[in-house]
DNA sequence: ACCTGAACACCGTTCAAGT
DNA sequence: ACCTGAACACCGTTCAAGT
């Protein structure tokens, strides 16, 4: 059976949700594929650039319109989109948190969120900056949550309750911080 | 040559100093020890644990006093302890925060800044989310600059410039979010 | 208490060669 | 274009046995 490029993704993209991300091995995936490791070399460059395509598909699926129609509504939109797409698959934050800081991959929502800050016409600077702690904590939070998640089914671990849905707190928290810096609407809401 | 607990940290840390994560493998570290791997296991059950004290151990080398007074102060102070302390060794925020993700190590930064938020009479629930989203803030930042860090030596990553110091102001963006809510002198600076 | 020796069951990656 | 076969240079972990 011959494969393509997006063939590996799906399977990768199974492999992960079934087995998780330290199961997601060039061996295993050739294996569920019926093909030799060696042969994955022929479609990705090497593991790390097969993982950042599968963390860009991992946001591909997670993609859903936009409502909102202020710049602060569009930010939590990304926010929230972000960090559904990643709780959707199995280490899906570890993963795509992981290609964002290697540079590979995962660059849109960081884009999204510099630009709805743009069009609230905050100042450039400030509006990468904001970007970049919005990004960081929903994939902290994502990450964080997950690795409870597992470890509930599985052994270790022993700290604080599940984070659950104090996202939205934390989320609100650093918009309003960014409000604060807003030249108008400041706090108008 | 025999070897005690401590002396595996220190040589761990010089291990991941000189190579980086990845290489701070167990058969390396024995290697650097004159020691057989096999040997590594008598001090530590497995890796993960021997990881978590290594980042422990970082986190104790970059304690610093306290001289803030007010509970705003001395949160910023905890949140640029611990971002000196993972800088200062390389991969040093990979490790902090993948140990924390974990549940295994490094409580102490949330438990501290807990700690600064009741005292500042915050709704509990509050103070632990703000710990929380302000510990995401400050490992996601830095383990995201220090993979840019070594992008620069090594190869890969095109990615935006390297983040530099508006770690300081997505941390005040953060903090102001939390100030809003304060019950009392919000907003008082 | 600390370590060796030897094994088990794996990894990612390369590369000539096949169809 | 896509894949095989075979190899290279590694991993973490276990466990009986040594001192």
């Amino acid at each position: 059976m011959r494969h393509h490029r997006p063939d590996v993704i799906d399977q990768a993209l199974v492999v992960l949700d079934d087995h998780g991300l330290a199961d997601l091995t060039m061996r295993r995936l050739g294996a569920e594929l019926g093909v030799r490791p060696s042969a994955l070399y022929h479609h990705f460059a090497n593991k790390q650039t097969l993982l950042a395509a599968v963390a860009d598909e991992i946001l591909a699926r997670g993609r859903r319109p936009r409502r909102g129609t202020t710049w602060d509504e569009r930010a939590v939109e990304v926010a929230v989109e972000l960090r559904d797409a990643m709780l959707a698959y199995r280490d899906g934050a570890d993963l795509v948190a992981t290609a964002h800081a290697f540079g590979l991959g995962a660059a849109t929502p960081y884009d999204e969120l510099v630009a709805a800050f743009d069009a609230g016409d905050l100042p450039h600077e400030l509006a990468r900056t904001a970007a970049a702690t919005v990004l960081h904590y929903v994939f902290g939070h994502a990450a964080h949550e997950q690795a409870h998640l597992q470890a509930g089914s599985a052994g270790a671990i022993d700290a604080d309750p599940p984070a659950g849905s104090d996202f939205d707190l934390g989320l609100a928290l650093i918009l309003d911080g960014i409000r604060l810096r807003h030249p108008q609407d400041a706090l108008t809401r």
